[in-house]
RNA sequence: GCGCCUGUAGCUCAGUCGGAUAGAGCAACAGCCUUCUAAGCUGUGGGUCGCCCGUUCGAUUCGGGCCAGGCGCGCCA
């Protein structure tokens, strides 16, 4: 199998290769000239460029000479003289400058920073996407138990595994987005039971629901929706038969629900899987064989235990109850076994924070069947908690006070939504401010980015009611864009191809959210300040293939998030 | 008690294998529309990077220990 897992190698692979891994390229080639000149030893050292903070220090730095100074016990800027003597000669390289202690300064000539605009408007909707990686990556993500419509919760998850697939996808993993629906045990019992109650009590005989069952408005408007579409036809039948047939019911229109919403919300699922279906398919019993084969499989008190303390979790776990009932642990086994198996490279799970007990026993499984541990990556959402008037706001699905998706999709809009989400990292908690997002929802990051997209698109048609041609076909001369905010956006354009790799390779698409901003930013800064359209022909040539460029590269990634780019607001 | 996550400007948050003088948005204040869209732009102020040790040329970043908050620790899902 190919190693997927060394840094940089597995994305490596884009038809126009980066101004930033030509300048790799170069300083590989310093380094191998160094090194078979003998100035430097063969120890192996990372060849890392970056792009330096500041202003004056060129477009790309590298710290590789302090890197190699600890391992050859020299000084850095020694090092340093030594990779800029064998540093090889490039049409790409105005200088290379030796800087602080120890850094390589590369400056990019001018006139390769130009062709980047060509890149882009040749590309288009390309731009930014690699080539296939040859990696196959499943990304399971939402997978709420259909008992009731899609929380706040659910919509950072949905938010988040839309993007990250589009990333992995974008960066060139081919990818299949699935939903795994909880539609066994206990929750769908007391489901069932709740509809039940509320049902009889609708036909006029009161029937409590279950002190833990689901108390939501919705279970009524449900149970309402199942009188009058069936009838009073299970009042009359055993408890046993009536719930079941309203447990199926209601399951049909919850589901349907949150199909509806997560459309509603622009997110769509390749595979949709079912527990029962993993139960009725044998796959549980088939997964427990493979495991007591393997010695992991053991009895005690009455119930069938999985040895999962021996491959590395906290503590072993039940598999099937005293009672004879399966645990939720099981069908997630063979849920997982299956997908190992199904020839996807990498799994990945997207889970709230509540779940992250459960990654141990995951683990468990990764190892018993003999799979490398990163073949399954777990990311750990943490919860958004809402907050209305300054006040947290209970979320309790079973009371039913919660707010869905829908509500906060209605209230704030799809697109603000979606990249609310995005605006920060997986693993940092995150507070819905119902009101500062409704408030704030004219300021959200999302009109400023959207903005500069429909910036860009009323100059485009201004230059077309002036019969300015901007394409590629138009051969603008590139050369004439030497301003600096100009030479800052297309180093941005320049950088965003880098950017995919880096976050996919992360699993951070919000790095990609920020780089929006940044764009955004920097074109707005752009436009105020200097006219696109001016009396020059060959220069409003030039800004205009820069600007197309712009928002090119503004719809592409927001396209990732799901997010519309706007031609007029 | 144990485990995972978090702690950076008044607030919400970024900070790319450890790297140069730690950034953005919001809020505050002062300015900018006869121009291709002011949902925009420019400027100002604001920091013991939770605290203490350690690792080293160098720590917001890595390791250890504390402190604070969130979430888990079930034969629930």
């Amino acid at each position: 199998m190919v190693d997927h897992y060394t840094r940089g190698l597995l994305y490596d692979r884009h038809v126009v290769r980066s101004i930033k891994k030509r300048m790799g390229d170069l300083l590989d080639e310093a380094l191998l000239r160094a090194r078979s000149s003998g100035d430097i030893s063969d120890a192996a050292v990372a060849v890392w460029i970056e792009s330096p903070k500041r202003e004056g220090f060129g477009d790309y730095a590298s710290p590789l000479a302090m890197t190699l100074a600890s391992v050859e016990k020299r000084a850095p800027r020694q090092v340093a003289e030594i990779l800029l003597k064998h540093f090889p000669p490039s049409d790409l390289i105005e200088r290379v400058e030796i800087a602080g202690p120890g850094y390589l300064n590369l400056t990019v000539r001018p006139d390769a920073w130009s062709t980047v605009v060509a890149d882009v408007l040749a590309a288009g909707p390309e731009y930014g996407r690699a080539g296939p990686s040859g990696r196959s990556v499943q990304v399971e993500f939402v997978s709420a138990n259909p008992t009731g419509p899609l929380h706040v919760g659910h919509g950072r998850l949905a938010a988040v595994g839309l993007a990250l697939a589009n990333l992995l996808a974008e960066a060139g993993d081919r990818v299949e987005r699935e939903y795994y629906i909880n539609d066994a045990g206990r929750q769908m019992k007391l489901l069932g039971a709740s509809i039940w109650a509320r049902y009889r009590s609708l036909l006029g005989d009161e029937t409590a629901v279950p002190e833990d069952g689901y108390h939501g408005a919705y279970i009524d408007e449900i149970a309402h929706a199942i009188v009058e579409d069936a009838g009073p036809r299970y009042l009359h039948e055993s408890r046993d038969v009536a719930q079941a047939a309203l447990t199926g019911l209601a399951y049909q229109l919850l589901l349907k629900e949150i199909r509806s919403d997560l459309d509603h919300y622009g997110i769509r699922f390749d595979s949709w899987v079912s527990e029962r279906a993993i139960f009725d398919s044998g796959a549980v019993e088939r997964v427990i064989e493979t495991l007591r084969e393997k010695g992991y499989v053991f009895e005690a008190d009455g119930a069938l235990w999985f040895r999962s303390s021996a491959l590395g979790d906290d503590k072993d776990r039940v598999l099937r109850k005293q009672d004879g009932e399966w645990t939720y642990l099981a069908s997630d086994l063979a849920y997982h076994a299956q997908k190992l198996t199904a020839g996807f490279d990498v799994v990945v799970d997207l889970w709230g924070a509540d779940h992250h007990g459960y990654i141990g026993r995951i683990h468990a499984l990764v190892r018993a069947l003999g799979h490398p541990p990163d073949r399954l990556r777990v990311e750990i959402g943490q919860l958004v908690s809402v907050v209305r008037k300054g006040k947290p706001v209970p979320m309790s699905k079973r009371a039913g006070n919660f707010i869905t998706l829908r509500d906060v999709i209605d209230e704030v809009g799809r697109d603000a939504a979606l990249l609310t989400f995005q605006m920060r990292r997986l693993d940092s908690p995150m507070e819905f401010d119902l009101d500062a997002v409704k408030e704030q929802s004219s300021e959200n990051p999302v009109y400023y980015i959207q903005y500069a997209h429909a910036r860009v698109a009323n100059v485009l048609r201004a230059a077309d009611e002036q019969g300015l041609a901007w394409g590629p076909s138009a051969a603008p001369d590139l050369s004439r864009l030497g301003l600096a905010e100009e030479v800052g956006l297309i180093k941005l354009l320049a950088g965003y191809p880098d950017l995919i790799q880096e976050a996919a390779l992360a699993y951070e698409p919000h790095r990609v959210a920020y780089f929006l901003q940044e764009l955004a930013g920097a074109f707005h800064a752009y436009y105020y300040k200097h006219r696109i359209i001016t009396e020059d022909r060959s220069l409003s040539a030039a800004r205009l293939a820069l600007t197309a460029a712009v928002g090119t590269v503004l719809k592409n990634a927001l396209a990732l998030f799901g997010v519309s780019a706007p031609e007029r607001m």
